[in-house]
DNA sequence: TTGATATTGAAATCCGTTTTCAATATGACC
DNA sequence: GGTCATATTGAAAACGGATTTCAATATCAA
């Protein structure tokens, strides 16, 4: 069973000897309730709403922060900043990018983490982690002229 | 048949009304005869052997412009810079990354392919391009401590 | 050879992200 | 509650890879 997201960042708080904000609630809350695949910008504007004076630099910080807690996920792709996805705990899962739109679909493929497996076996390399993203038109796209 | 290297660049540049200068040519003996997986600056420290006034823009400007002759393929990794890789065009494949050693290694998969089609598919999903990187410990680096 | 224009190198700039720093907030201890 | 060491904050500066600017130079069609 999952714990809730406040009670997990608090105990890693403590764990580390580091300490409660204010600053540190909002941007959880904020990065919990917003969704998947945020970037720092993104939420900066959002956590904003709910605390205005919180500084950028705040919630850079306290998304480094729960990643390391375990609760957000860095991730890259190819538009050059980094997203954050939430609750990545549950199961990898991969992704299909819409290039017209930015539109996100995530998807887990069972057989595909299998063969990937067989890949690295064969070059005795042991894989830590894993990155797959197919790039394309989502349906809602591909009608659209440019 | 493949093109030659040099014979692909020029039709490019003359096909766009752009020049043949030394510097490019410099650009892509040192791309091609260095092997894969270059940045931008490791080019640059190539490419000054031969040519020791090269500036970093021309390098930086020339890999932007054999990409766009389909000379070579832009990659980021999770490194953070941008890399090259020449002659993409005989084949997809996707990476193996070493996360102690950064070595790199190529690998093919068919049936891979196959299936990211029937996951597209089944999203009404057009793909355009992919990317599937394994990053682990290459067989080298397994024993290694920290 | 000429002349329009593409290209170059150096330096400035861009932009997402990280770090610095002085002021402030937190929380363990009394 | 009060004290105090120290973690945290916001603003601004710094960072770093990549791109752009600009005046000087090279290219190439005529």
């Amino acid at each position: 069973m999952r714990k809730q997201a406040a009670e997990q960042l608090s105990e890693y708080l403590s764990g580390q000897g580091l300490k409660s904000t204010r600053q540190r609630d909002d941007v959880l809350n904020a990065f919990v309730s917003a969704g998947r695949h945020l970037s720092a910008e993104e939420l900066y504007l959002l956590v904003k709403k709910s605390n205005p004076g919180i500084g950028y630099a705040t919630v850079y910080r306290t998304l480094k922060l729960l990643a390391e807690a375990g609760l957000a996920d860095e991730r890259r792709f190819e538009d050059g900043f980094t997203r954050y996805e939430y609750n990545a705990s549950d199961g990898h899962h991969d992704h299909l990018i819409c290039t017209r739109c930015g539109k996100i679909i995530e998807f887990e493929n069972e057989r595909i983490e299998q063969l990937q497996q067989d890949v690295a076996r064969k070059n005795r390399f042991k894989v830590q982690s894993h990155k797959l993203e197919l790039y394309g038109l989502c349906s809602d796209c591909q009608g659209q002229r440019k």
